[in-house]
RNA sequence: GGCGGGUUGCCCGAGCGGCCAAUGGGAGCGGACUGUAAAUCCGUCGCGAAAGCUUCGAAGGUUCGAAUCCUUCACCCGCCA
């Protein structure tokens, strides 16, 4: 039994969606994808209370599978989490249990519509890897696991060696975050017959120390499967807009704010985006990267992009605001001819604030209100520098304040700080 | 436990008694160009309208004056035990 869609194999979708960064054994997993069903797990640690984009490539890896016919283990890592995995910069900061086991069950909730939880032999599985961690004594650990493990292959793993090369040294704990990881990769082998992880690339010394593992215990090859870090064209990070990183949780990231994310996509990277982060099949992005190169200014791939991730993460009905909402924001129309529920609507999708009349707010004093600007020095500098409009005119001076005549339907004003970031403001009181 | 080195703004990194709110680079932000893209160029980048205020691991101290000197503490790195 797999995949019974009659498209490409499995294995050779994920590589053209440039997916596959590093993997143990591929000729042996696909023979084993294609003996009947593996299960498979990937896990993520809860180290804020919402998942991210990266997050989300992983779930969808995850979903890739299912629908391929095998049986996706989600892992949210309530263990893993208290330790924190070895960031190559710097030590992290340990939260408290309670906080970490608030995140397990918001990330778990997270990511529930990701997958299938009700497909019978291939449903989903989501577990915390504190159930096996959580009772098991120092001295059982070291024996079981830490036996298991040489130093010097520890030492030699990229996340650790980068720590210790750097000037901050690396603590025993996350030192010993591969052994955690490791024992989450054979614990699932025994209980549910899990021969593949997946992970991030930056993963891969641990995914690898798994499999390292359980060789050792068990006598068995298992699989590991590592996705490529997705980044801008540069190299540079991806998935951080000017107000922090991309988050799926509509109350840190809004789908508005998302859907922009996305249509902003460098046309260098819109493919790249499209073959991973959605379902649009092989065809359809190529039409669109053909697009791309012969009517860049249409922007056509970036709204496909922006419309099937932002779909998937907060539903079509997110998607149709937030592309009203663009379009009235960003679109070549007056402000001023859109009817009033038009932009009350697009008003709600984007930061905004209520001002008193009487208080005769000042384009300084709405730039701070809305958000726009981060103090009132910044929102000066924001003027000086031409990057302030009210109602798509620019604002040149600092005391400007709006006239009656200013405001769009009696109450609003949409302020704009450069080229895209906009917000909301509406007049109270007589 | 001993000895030595280190801790500077988002990151890297200069500064080693006054001329330091602190050189430089990167990131970020704004502008010009364009297409809500990239590249490039220009500007900006602690708080404050300003006077000024608060910063250089923490707390004390020396001094007219400290990021710079002293003491203690915390953390990091290295060598030795």
């Amino acid at each position: 039994m797999t995949a019974s869609t009659g498209g490409p194999h499995l294995l050779d979708d994920l590589a053209w969606r440039g997916l596959i960064a590093q993997s143990t054994d591929l000729d042996a997993l696909r023979r084993d994808l294609d003996a009947g069903m593996v299960t498979l797990y990937s896990g993520i640690d809860p180290t804020a209370p919402s998942a991210h984009i990266g997050h989300l490539l992983q779930w969808l890896t995850l979903a890739r599978f299912q629908r391929a016919g095998h049986r996706p283990i989600a892992l949210v890592g309530g263990a893993t989490g208290l330790i924190g995995d070895p960031k190559p910069t710097s030590e992290r900061v340990l939260n408290d249990r309670e906080v970490v086991s608030e995140w397990v069950d918001k990330l778990g909730a997270q990511l529930r519509p990701f997958l299938d939880f009700d497909a019978g032999e291939n449903a989903a599985l989501l577990v915390n890897n504190l159930d096996w961690t959580e009772g098991l004594s120092a001295l059982d650990f070291l024996r079981d696991v830490g036996k298991h493990f040489r130093v010097g292959r520890m030492l030699a793993k990229e996340a650790v060696s980068r720590r210790m090369e750097s000037d901050e040294g690396i603590s025993y704990a996350e030192f010993s975050y591969q052994l955690l990881q490791s024992y989450d990769f054979l614990e699932l082998h025994r209980r549910y017959g899990c021969t593949l992880q997946t992970g991030g690339s930056d993963q891969w010394g641990n995914l690898t120390a798994g499999t390292d593992l359980v060789h050792r215990v068990e006598g068995r090859s298992l699989h590991a499967l590592g996705t490529p870090l997705i980044t801008k064209a540069d190299g540079t990070k991806f998935g951080k807009t000017e107000s922090g990183t991309v988050w799926l949780d509509p109350s840190m990231t809004s789908p508005y704010a998302f859907y922009q994310f996305w249509i902003q996509a460098e046309d260098a990277m819109v493919g790249t985006y499209l073959r991973a982060f959605t379902w649009l099949e092989r065809e359809e992005i190529e039409e669109l990267e053909r697009l791309t190169e012969e009517k860049p200014q249409a922007r056509e791939a970036q709204r496909a992009l922006a419309r099937a991730v932002t779909a998937q993460v907060h539903g079509q009905q997110e998607v149709e605001r937030a592309e009203a909402a663009s379009r009235a924001l960003f679109g070549r129309g007056e402000l001023r001819e859109l009817d009033a529920a038009t932009l009350a609507a697009a008003v709600a999708e984007i930061p905004s604030y209520t001002a008193e009349r009487s208080e005769h707010p000042t384009i300084v004093d709405m730039l701070v209100g809305t958000g726009l600007a981060t103090g009132r020095g910044a929102a000066r500098r924001t003027i000086a520098e031409g990057g302030a409009y009210v109602n798509n005119a620019k604002i040149e001076t600092e005391d400007w304040a709006p006239a009656d005549g200013d405001l769009l339907h009696g109450r609003w004003l949409v302020l704009r700080r450069g080229k895209r970031n906009a917000a909301g403001v509406e007049l109270a009181g007589a």
